[in-house]
DNA sequence: GTCTATACTTCGATAGAC
DNA sequence: GTCTATCGAAGTATAGAC
């Protein structure tokens, strides 16, 4: 009982943003963004935030419930940012454009959140409930309802909407995730191309993707393939 | 001294596929690849090889190593790959589209190279030295270079070829690695999209690609943005 | 080449004082 | 709410017999 308020918290910016509660939840981010479940280490997040180990086990039950609380978080952040750049109105192509940049800079502003989540589907969801991942399919919906619509107005050739969303799920988190390793990579051998702007980026998965999808022009003859 | 012959063997099949020293690099793999260089326990490895950790250990000097030998032997694997498709004379667009094809059929022979690899991008490289990276530099060479051809002979607009080298592999690795998230979310919703067959997979990729980077018909009139 | 046994360290978690 | 101290389990690595 005499545990901190966890009533109704579903935003990870409705408490004061630097409650001890919230110094222990950005130390974990942190950690388990960097070194996944297994290798994040309690000492680690502690010190990180501040505190002792004790203390973090009075916010949190576990390792494994703090984990499964901040990833929910993460992923809930990105499927609001998903919904509020599909909200405005535009052609499905703009639409597209709208959500690819928003989503690029929703990783550029918290890199973590493209850590974390990633390290987790490479462990197969293993850490969330088979709850959790209903309700986190709606991550995939904005993408792909607005590449059905564009199917439907023929402004789109006919594909399977959700490969849409994995292409650019995966095309902006691998070019966060990779920061790091392109850096380091870029540095040894001289390349510059390696770390390019983030902006300079999105708006290459951008044209690459709104082109691709692109339904023939009706004047065109013969098949470009 | 009394060291097992390790004077030049780059290939992983250089050696019979069931002496001891395999077996504790094929566990080896599967547990790094399921669970990180900070997940990997030397027991669980030792106790899927065979063998215990002494035997291990008499193979291999230590953990740090044994990673690193076979993430190399991976990535090489990797790079190998996509320069043999490269290797046939074809057009820009059909040689992207055989690299696409056959990295995604050694991804699907061996999927663990893609999670093992996604796992050490994510840490930035960190187990790696310098000079490991120099040499995988070469991976990103054959897509690089197509696309320069590309651009060259008018076939693709002017883009920047790394990134198209980028897009690419992010596509098809986390395709790889999100296999087990997809098929448990698809399962908790429903939806059997999220577990599609590889090869419905790279062929829309490979669309995407090919269609987005094709350069605009010289006789089609305005800006098709 | 392969094993058992174990030294040494680190980890997650808790008890109990303030 | 926050701390010190510590337990028991699990981890990497090695010594030494066969």
């Amino acid at each position: 009982m005499p545990r901190p308020v966890r009533s109704s918290r579903p935003r990870p910016d409705a408490e004061p943003a630097d409650s001890t509660r919230r110094r222990i939840a950005d130390a974990a981010t942190i950690e388990f963004a960097a070194h996944g479940f297994d290798g994040a280490r309690i000492d680690a997040i502690a010190r990180r935030a501040g505190v002792n180990k004790a203390l973090l086990y009075y916010y949190f039950p576990n390792k494994a419930e703090l984990y499964r609380r901040l990833l929910l978080e993460h992923i809930q952040a990105v499927a609001r940012t998903l919904e509020e750049a599909r909200a405005q109105e535009s052609s499905p192509a703009a639409a597209l454009d709208r959500m690819l940049h928003a989503l690029m800079a929703a990783l550029v502003a918290r890199p973590q959140t493209a850590d974390f989540v990633l390290r987790e589907v490479l462990s197969g969801w293993e850490h969330l409930k088979d709850d959790d991942l209903r309700q986190l399919f709606r991550t995939s919906r904005p993408i792909a309802e607005t590449v059905e619509r564009g199917i439907a107005e023929g402004a789109f050739r006919p594909v399977e909407p959700l490969f849409v969303h994995l292409m650019s799920v995966a095309t902006l988190s691998f070019f966060i995730a990779s920061r790091a390793a392109r850096a380091r990579s870029g540095q040894a051998v001289g390349e510059t191309a390696m770390t390019p702007d983030s902006a300079d980026f999105v708006r290459f998965a951008s044209s690459i993707l709104t082109r691709g999808l692109a339904a023939a022009p009706p004047h065109s003859q013969g098949d470009p393939t």
